[in-house]
This record gives C-alpha cells, sequence and structure tokens, in this order.
DNA sequence: AAAATTAAACAGAACGGTCTAATTATTTTA
DNA sequence: TAAAATAATTAGACCGTTCTGTTTAATTTT
C-alpha cells in the first residue's frame, strides 16, 4: 500500500528550496522542515545531500524538458514566434516570481559548477536537452526562413539560451524586467533573417 | 610605524577565495587560514563576513572599474575593436585561468543576490559603474557609424554585459570556450552598423 | 517472521562570532 | 626627551549553534 513518504515529495521541496536560497546556503534540516520527514527516512532515500542535489536537478531538467517539448509541439505560431512567445512567457513568470529564485539549474552551475564535477555535470546534461529543443525550433525557423542561417542552430540556441540566463541574473540585483525586455527586442531582431 | 596586517592584503585573499568558490561554501577560518591572520584581527577589521564580503566586493569592483576605464581610454583601435579586444582578452583570461572562478560579482549575483540585500546592493552598484563605462564606448561607436543606432547605448551595455556573463556561467560547466567565441563572433556581428 | 521504513537521539566537525589578555603603537605628561 | 598613560591591534581559546551524516530501536509493510 506504499509508505508514508516518497521521493518525488521530497524532491520537489528540494527543488524550491534550492532554487530560491542556493546549495550550501541550505542545510538538510531546512529541507527536512519543510517536507515533514524525519531525517532518517531522508537518508534511507538519499545516499547525501549532493545525491539529492543531483536527483533534484534531474527530475526538475527532465520534467521542464518534457513540459518545454510540449510547449513547442502545441505552439501554433511560426518557429520564430515561438520561440518569442516562449521567452516572454520566461519574462513574465520571473516578474510573478519576484525575480525570486531565477533558473534552479543556472543557479547551480555558477554556485557549484566549478567544484562540483557532479552537480556540474549533471546541470549540463539538463541543460543540453533543454538546448536541443530549442535548436530544433531555431532550425525550423531556419528552414522558413525567418532566421538566420549565418549560424547554425545549435550556436544560436547557446546564443539565446545564455543571453536569457545572463539577463535573469541580472534582475536579481536590479530587481526589475526593463533589461530582459530590452534582451527579449533586441536579440529576436538580430537573429531574424 | 604600522600595525602588522591591513585590510586590503585580506581583502584581496578574500577576493580570490570568494571568486573561486563561492559565498557560503567558504568559512571565515578558510580566510583566516589563507591570509595567515588570526581570528581576533579580522574582527578587529570588520564587523561580520557579510561586511568583509561587501568590502571585497566594493574593492575589486573599483579597481576593476579603475582598469577598464584605462584600458579603454589607452586602446587605439576604433571603439567597436575595442569592445571586441576588451571581451576577446576576458574570454582569453577565463581560457586561461580553467574556467575556475568567473568573475565574482557575477558569482554573488546569482547566488546571493536575491536574499541578501546588502550584498546585492553593493554587486548592482559595480556593476553599474562598469556598464557605464561600457556603455560611453558604445556611444562613441555609435557616434561614428560602427554600431547599431537602433537601441540606446546603456541598452547595448547591458546586452554585451549580460550576454558575456550568460556564456561564463555556461563555461563553468562545459569547461570548455566554444560558445564563448560564437557569443563574441554573433554579438558583435549583430551590433555592427 | 523478515524486510523495509520511520523516528529521534547522537556524533564530530565546522560555522560565525565573542571574549579576555597580551602586545604594540601612539599620545600625553613631566 | 623620557616616562607614563592611553589607544589600537593581535592572539587564540571559547561559545552556542548548525552542519552533514550515523546509529539504534520502534514501527510498518510484505
Amino acid at each position: 500500500m506504499g509508505y508514508k513518504y516518497n521521493k518525488e515529495e521530497i524532491l520537489d521541496v528540494g527543488y524550491d528550496v534550492f532554487r530560491r536560497n542556493g546549495y550550501h546556503n541550505v542545510g538538510i534540516n531546512q529541507i527536512l522542515k519543510e517536507s515533514g520527514i524525519p531525517k532518517g527516512s531522508f537518508y534511507n532515500f538519499f545516499d547525501s545531500k549532493e545525491d539529492f542535489a543531483q536527483q533534484v536537478i534531474k527530475r526538475y531538467g527532465e520534467n521542464n524538458q518534457c513540459w518545454m517539448q510540449k510547449y513547442f509541439d502545441d505552439c501554433e505560431l511560426s518557429p520564430i514566434e515561438c520561440l518569442k512567445s516562449f521567452y516572454a512567457m520566461m519574462i513574465h513568470y520571473n516578474e510573478e516570481d519576484n525575480y525570486a529564485g531565477g533558473c534552479l539549474v543556472n543557479n547551480m552551475c555558477v554556485e557549484v559548477g566549478r567544484n562540483n564535477d557532479m552537480l556540474a555535470k549533471e546541470s549540463n546534461q539538463q541543460f543540453v536537452g533543454w538546448l536541443q529543443i530549442l535548436a530544433s525550433v531555431v532550425k525550423k525557423g531556419q528552414d522558413q526562413g525567418q532566421i538566420t542561417t549565418q549560424y547554425n542552430s545549435l550556436w544560436l540556441a547557446e546564443y539565446l539560451h545564455a543571453g536569457f540566463y545572463g539577463v535573469l541574473s541580472r534582475t536579481k540585483v536590479t530587481r526589475n524586467r526593463e533589461y530582459m525586455d530590452a534582451w527579449h527586442t533586441m536579440t529576436f531582431n538580430f537573429i531574424t533573417q
């Protein structure tokens, strides 16, 4: 009949807590408190804080990948308009969230990407998954003559991706969306054929 | 005749340690050990870890601002070529450093920018200082007809700034310069008149 | 009954920060 | 100018708390 707790619940709490507070600023006790499970149960499910964080990144990354895929599959606009609306939505979400956390995976990359190979590898793997989806949409836009063909679709996907996280990070201290909107306007102007 | 230690030495150690390891992953003891001073002396100079970090950010930010100003003042190329060479140099430095730390201020923004108003404010202040210099070079490039005048110089400066830190962050997990070079190529193509 | 899970007490190390004493530098006084 | 008084700095033991992780026993599920 299943046990009292399950990994997924704890992973979801971990996602939220890590996203808002970072990795080293969060202790296991905080996760336990917010998910309401005792320490013994946590260490029954996870080997360590690091192992837990890896699974948090993986779960969120894969869910987000599915969500992105569905978004673009369902989007009835032209490829470039799909990309525009996708990033407009991301900017909107970030504003709604009061610029409170940004992206878990990007935060992890910056905070621990150079000192923790395991978390770096997992983060990169999830990013690559997202980038492939972006690249396929870019490719469609190129095939339809909307997006510049000066650069290949993966380069353009990485360009969108990095630019977005650059301005997203910037909002953590400016705490307004001005430069995100500017980025959106400029970027889609630049890459449009 | 002066005392044994001085703040500047400790701040420089703090810069290096924070840049490579982040904020919450570093304890005061590590700073003490690496700078060779006892705890009593540290707390004689600084009120708290937070106060120390703020002064580290401020000192580095201001030094870097001077350095940037001098770089662009001394650069004998056209404005756009100065910007190109500046970012090419930054990419080169990051590779030489084996992608080991990135930029202290950007790291601080991402790690603590949403939870620590004091460090967020200081980080933003330093960024604004740098951005003003970039914007002034962009403006010169616009006046000389090399850089697009579709967007004002501050928007373009923020665009360069955010894009660069976006790809810089990306290298923390890819650990190679491919997309930094791609970013450089694409960005300067896009903003060139 | 056996296996898996839950519960919470328990470790040892590390955390940021305090405290008092000793030392060094500076200013005041003789 | 030398001695005395004061101020600033150095030193590190120490404080309570929190950190990740372990252990042992009770409970639940199979």
